[in-house]
DNA sequence: GGAATATTAAATTATATGGTTGACTATCAA
DNA sequence: TTGATAGTCAACCATATAATTTAATATTCC
């Protein structure tokens, strides 16, 4: 794990641990939106959401598109991906998935199969 | 999602955004380890360090167990499963897969299944 | 008891974060 | 051209974080 990709997890987890971040990627999960739509829900001001944007952006979370004067934000799962696959690692919950997956795909051929190749 | 939820995610993805505790977390998945030993490859102050394992007990991902003077840790998967979790909704990534699974397991039967159950 | 060990606590400093308000740029519309 | 709309930038404030150094608290060993 070279450096940079440090720093992009230091973004990513960084701009995960606020509430109203997250909250702002579960409302882009269902489709793009302009900053005013997606500052509309909280009580803080426009400015405020529009720098947690902007956080959500330099972490690779979201995409702007300005044209005009509106800018459409849309979610980017890239960076979400990179953090879930970091976090697998640890959990090993989903890995156990995959092997069952694996295990149903391969059938009663290959039962033992290598993982575990993290370094 | 109540509030409690929230502030428990708050606290890991915290906990996560930095790469000194992401790198002891890494350690831990090996086994348990003293305070010491976990400090020992980092050029800071071991103080630095027990000051980073508290913010990673508090945030659920390490425990302490104090058998006279020192302190061994261990990690703790569930806040990462639920972290996992909560990043498995946007990536789809894993959803894919599972719904693969789910397909390769249920055969040629039913292969049309309920999914974005999410709210 | 007294020294060495393992860890935590406290005080301090520097920087980062999250919020505010006010000003600014740019676009659309009348 | 005037004015409303959409969004960002800048300055400021309060609090949080990460590091340091020094002290304190236990615990083991002699």
């Amino acid at each position: 794990m070279d450096r940079t990709e440090q720093e992009q997890l230091d973004r990513v987890f960084a701009a995960l641990a606020d509430p109203v971040r997250r909250s702002i990627l579960t409302r882009l999960d269902e489709g793009p939106g302009l900053v005013s739509e997606l500052a509309a829900p909280f009580p803080i001001s426009l400015q405020a959401v529009s720098r947690h944007i902007q956080v959500l952006v330099e972490a690779g979370l979201v995409t702007q598109q300005r044209t005009g004067r509106i800018s459409r934000c849309r979610l980017e799962t890239g960076p979400i991906l990179t953090a879930a696959v970091w976090l697998n690692r640890y959990s090993k919950y989903w890995q156990a998935q995959f092997d069952l997956l694996a295990a149903a795909l391969t059938d009663t051929e290959a039962p033992a199969l290598e993982k575990d190749s993290r370094s």
